[in-house]
DNA sequence: TCAATAGTGTCTGTTAGACATTATGGA
DNA sequence: TCCATAATGTCTAACAGACACTATTGA
């Protein structure tokens, strides 16, 4: 087997076309939206693409994904996640053969000054775009929605005090499904991630809330037993 | 601020040098091993190392890893999955900018025919690696470990058909923890993830247990509200 | 006073985990 | 017979989700 003895060989490292694609996510009229940029060349095939480019020498993949919301936003995201690599057939508006893509969460405030030809569009109503940015964009809901109850990404989307129908809000609005209000405080509770500061807002009619601030103490002992939500069906 | 325009300008794809790197899993002796290449060279920098090399012109990063997996092993691995494509500073040993990382899982069978100069070694015992090997290894036992409940990896470790203990034990091996057998029970019960076939196998002293086969029914309702387990402290 | 929002108390069905018990083979 | 393993029944504490209720403001 020739094959099996080439491996234990010193492989060589080759070079391939790479590119740095960033799904930047803001909450925006109650809904995500995603920042797309539109095609500076009006006949290219793709009209609204991902904010992507490819890495400078010796740049890390994450460094220039921060670079590219720079550009795009004047300010880095207030997190940013790698999704995943992306390297199959699907046609990449630089025909780069490898994605790397990361998605970037940026609070509402900041988000709205962006560059000429760049919009926020609704997840739910993306436009036609390259089949790879395609499927970069769902891969990164996906990722959003997997990775908030194990990181704090809901509350880089505010500000340090915050109410929690605030927070409720984010929670629901990047799981894309509405939650329980007594049981989402609860499990806060329980948790130790928020505590209470002596400021409360009264925003229009109603009871005015109490605000609290980000401060998660050690955390909990280990999870229970096997969950098994959502297998999927192979 | 010019650095903002150049974004929505055409950018354009560059060359960078990149490695698929491999991290093969498979049971071995009540924990998992990870399989490592001894160094053609003993005078290497690394002595061991994940199977990796640079993939083919147009050859997708999975196909890559795949023909790795194959050129170890003989055959492919039972399952595939995405680590992420690490990028940092971190010395790899081809000195590739970028690697792009797969774990695969290998049931215990097939797993012993390997090339000279490959060795299954246990995971929480691995030897002195470049530095973006060991991480790489240390992402891919947390990828299994989040997606396993969410993907039917486990089954792909076991013949088609097995026990309800060979299947829990392998949970448990993949999870770095022992679970409860009347709750792992119930939970696959009201999962429909398994049925049983009418065949006993008898292993030594005790009762015969029952085989069961993988046989995934539709997968259940939404999953219920948030659960703040396991969170980061940022 | 009403409307609107914040926040809490209580009940119920579900379930994880603990424990005990039965079942069934081999030594 | 004893032992080891399989498999199941029962109990309890925890908790998600539903519902109702109180609290507090502006209109």
């Amino acid at each position: 087997m020739r094959e099996r003895s080439l491996v234990v060989a010193r492989p060589a490292v080759r070079s391939l076309t790479a590119a740095v694609d960033l799904v930047l996510l803001t909450p925006r009229d109650g809904s995500l939206a995603v920042l797309l940029l539109k095609a500076a060349d009006p006949r290219a095939r793709d009209r609204w693409l991902l904010p992507w480019d490819a890495p400078r020498p010796e740049e890390p993949p994450d460094q220039a994904a921060i670079r590219l919301s720079r550009g795009v936003l004047g300010v880095p995201p207030a997190a940013l996640e790698q999704i995943a690599a992306f390297g199959d057939g699907r046609r990449h508006p630089g025909d780069a053969q490898l994605s790397v893509s990361f998605v970037g969460l940026v609070p509402h405030g900041p988000a709205s000054h962006t560059t000429d030809g760049a919009v926020w569009v609704d997840v739910e109503q993306l436009p036609l775009m390259a089949p790879r940015h395609r499927v970069i964009v769902d891969a990164a809901v996906d990722v959003v929605r997997k990775r908030i109850d194990q990181s704090p990404l809901a509350f880089r989307l505010l500000p340090p005090s915050f109410t929690l129908s605030e927070l409720q809000a984010i929670y629901e609005l990047l799981l894309g499904r509405s939650l329980h209000k007594a049981s989402f405080r609860r499990a806060l509770q329980a948790a130790f991630l928020v505590e209470p500061i002596d400021e409360w807002r009264s925003e229009g009619r109603g009871r005015p809330a109490q605000l609290y601030r980000y401060a998660p103490k050690r955390r909990r002992g280990m999870r229970r037993g096997v969950r098994f939500d959502l297998i999927s069906s192979d």
